[in-house]
DNA sequence: GTAGAACTTAGAGTGCGCTCTAAGTCAAAC
DNA sequence: GTTTGACTTAGAGCGCACTCTAAGTTCTAC
């Protein structure tokens, strides 16, 4: 706990996101943390509250398996405000159509493992 | 269309499973293609009816994520015969736990993605 | 039999997304 | 005020799964 409430080291970052810190640092290289991480007293960063809810949010995007150039554009479209709402949408929407390919395809695969598993279960083959 | 029935080149096994012609190369190189891919009347390789059905299956298990070490694994249990059934069987069970938690994770994903895409939707930031 | 396309090999190169290293600075506890 | 551990940077390194290259061979069509 600090004096600012609910800013937080990287290491308590890491541990609420699930990332590295390396991970964090990365990411803040890569652009992609709208306004950059404060650092309150010092160096070190501080995380708060709306940075952690958006690195979270971020790897939503990433565990849809969205390209960190992608990320990226979005991030950028974020940072330009209201008149970018349209072309993130539009963005959103066509990974929409991404995430539930994924699905299918997964959906499809484990089909066909499942089938396998049945027929070790069966005995044959 | 060759005499040997239905034992095609490296291009069109290619085409039937979607993996480039180096890839079906890197593939036989590690050890996945369980006795080898023949090579009628030359140097070049013939691919049976089977290797693509293997072939595709191996593309169930890798869009899965199942990392090429742990194919590796699986395809050398395979190779064993009879005796590994019960092998087989607990690896693509544990496979297929990690196939679900990733639907799981997937599904969340757009839960989330679509919590945005509402948003702007509404015109909400 | 010859031109051109498709194939062969071994091995180097690539892109992605981190991950680690080194050398140093800062903070919290005692 | 000193130790210990967390933090900082820039940049190198890594693991994965291909992907590409080069130099040469073989097949197919004419």
């Amino acid at each position: 706990m600090s004096l600012v409430h609910d800013a937080v080291s990287i290491s308590e970052a890491a541990a609420l996101t699930g990332l590295s810190t390396h991970a964090l640092r990365y990411y803040e290289r890569e652009g992609l943390m709208l306004g950059g991480v404060d650092r309150a007293s010092s160096t070190h960063r501080r995380y708060t509250e709306a940075d952690i809810s958006w690195v979270v949010f971020l790897t939503k995007l990433r565990s849809t398996a969205m390209p960190i150039a992608k990320v990226r554009e979005y991030v950028d479209l974020v940072r330009e405000g209201e008149e970018s709402t349209s072309a993130r949408l539009e963005l959103l929407l066509a990974h929409r159509a991404n995430v539930l390919a994924q699905l299918d395809e997964i959906t499809q695969s484990l089909a066909a493992i499942d089938y396998k598993i049945a027929t070790y279960r069966k005995g044959n083959s």
